[in-house]
DNA sequence: GTGAAAGCGCTAACAC
DNA sequence: GTGTTAGCGCTTTCAC
């Protein structure tokens, strides 16, 4: 970062004043075409380089958006920032990405950090535990730093959301299986403190209370892979097995269906299977995963051109959007 | 970005200069410790947040690295770039992660995007393409800015390199696979033009070559998991099943899983299956899958570790770093 | 111990 | 059309 080019000494090569330069540099159309061409050839020739850095401090603007996302190894928040990134660069706009590892302090941490770095925007992608009123919140908006959540929401917290109809999507599903004539249809859940989880178990309740059939919850330690093969492994020594088994994330369905199809119990045939997001896994399962799929890239746009919105006209809230899923039709039940 | 508490406002609530601030605020200890209570309560009380892009243009510090992955919906980069990223902060210092979309001239646009907001430092994950003399190396060594490859390499390019000894790792593996008994060992290849790949090949081909055994290369379309099935598909078709099936990632070791358990060829019994990475899904598979691992976390280390020591001591290349990698024996062969 | 002053590299009025 | 000037918010000598 030491003795670069700088405006002034492509000036100086050019004996015009520095002014020019940059004007000439940023094709203001007030500069000569002559002095234009000149002064970019040799900007060129003396490979200048712009340092952002300066000119963000006296533009007073970064040119910069910030997301934080509690995990980048799972794929479903991996596609979410890569959808995100490519909006954001198509924006003319830089995009922050940071990693809270699920830890709500470190959430707070990063944003106090981009605040620092002069970020225009915000979108957090809430961690998985409870976070009841994150004071940051509070900074961002005295600060007049716009921002949203995105995915999943803190629920005590108000403020501007973008992400899928869960319970919706979970209540579409049941309702499919209903029709299709099953009516032994069991639930995995597990913590219940994270609200996309919960409100996918509410889906489950909501469609088998209006079919009039009873809700069969079996309880998972962790709502990951294992956590589902563990659940399954005791289901099968209690000979408690269901017709269906409804997950509420892909993992898990992969998880039952491996566990199943180890104790030779034939997936479909035997017990349906039914899983969450649309990731990657619900495809590549040795019997491809029926599922919902969250409209990711749609959250993802949404949010970027939200905030972007919200940068432009100094906007708050512009109430919650609840993004539609769609129920995908595969092979497991 | 507007009307923040700066240090001045500090400075005047307190009645002291604004150089007084700064030095209190940054621990000196030339302050007086009382001075230096007044100062932190009232910036703390006012709400102060230092402008990190003033600090930075003053210090002609960014205190930020940069690094570009393919993809991050990879598991593998994905991985890289988590840990990399923890790595990072601990060292207090920031992480711009970008993503080429294994695009090079994309990556090159990057290269440029970094220098202008003054990274330190960079690490490139080069993409999945040929890209025989990307120009912006010159830039950066111009510019004495330090950079290194990481997980894969450019051949062509001369620059520091760190990853995993993929030659050596294959070679382990079917070696391990010829002591075990099996002669029958096919490899599943795909495009050569990745360093990465070819060097996998080559382990394969040299462990076979010492043993007297024949190279059974099978071509895929894609290295990913659908050109794995459509591979065995075909090897199928034309029953020319072989006893091994030795691959080069996970993906296509659990497309091949998939598909012979599709077609009722049980795994290990008749066929034998091995993948390459340990990514989660070598895990998560019906069958759990043989494979080598890459010390990912290592790889990262050892990027940052060196490309700090190279921002510090003006070091450039210390010579390549080819890390050592794993046998994982699970129960595909 | 503290303050005054200069300046990091750039932009944006306002002169000329 | 181009140059002059005054900062953006901070750090850092160097006086006092």
């Amino acid at each position: 970062m030491a003795n670069r080019v700088k405006l002034e000494d492509v000036a100086k090569e050019c004996g015009v004043s520095p002014a020019t330069v940059s004007l000439a540099l940023n094709d203001n159309p007030l500069v000569n075409v002559e002095t234009k061409r000149r002064v970019k050839e040799a900007a060129d020739r003396m490979g200048y380089i712009p340092n952002e850095i300066a000119r963000s401090l006296v533009k007073k603007k970064s040119q910069q958006l910030g997301v934080i996302v509690p995990d980048i190894l799972n794929c479903f928040y991996a596609t979410f920032v890569s959808e995100l990134n490519r909006f954001v660069q198509s924006n003319h706009y830089g995009l922050t990405i940071s990693i809270s590892d699920n830890n709500p302090d470190r959430e707070r941490r990063i944003v106090d950090e981009l605040i620092r770095s002069n970020v225009e925007g915000v979108i957090i992608v809430p961690t998985n535990e409870q976070n009841t009123a994150p004071l940051y919140i509070n900074k961002l908006s005295k600060l007049k730093i716009p921002f949203l959540f995105a995915v999943d929401k803190y629920e005590e917290i108000e403020a501007q959301v973008i992400m899928s109809d869960c319970e919706q999507g979970m209540y579409d599903m049941v309702t499919y299986l209903i029709a299709k004539g099953y009516s032994d249809i069991a639930f995995l859940s597990g913590d219940t403190s994270v609200f996309t989880l919960r409100a996918r178990a509410d889906g489950y309740r909501k469609a088998m209370d209006e079919a009039g059939l009873e809700n069969k919850m079996i309880r998972a330690e962790t709502i990951d892979y294992n956590g589902a093969c563990k659940a399954i492994e005791q289901c099968i020594e209690k000979n408690q097995l269901h017709r269906v088994f409804v997950c509420p994330n892909d993992m898990m369905a992969l998880g039952v269906i491996n566990t199943l199809r180890n104790h030779n119990i034939s997936v479909p045939e035997q017990c349906a299977v039914t899983g969450y997001d649309n990731v990657m896994f619900s495809t590549i399962s040795t019997v491809p995963i029926t599922t919902v799929e969250q409209d990711i890239c749609t959250i993802a746009q949404n949010s970027a051109r939200t905030l972007f919105d919200m940068i432009g006209e100094q906007r708050e809230n512009i109430g919650d959007k609840y993004i539609k899923t769609k129920l995908i039709i595969r092979e497991s039940c």
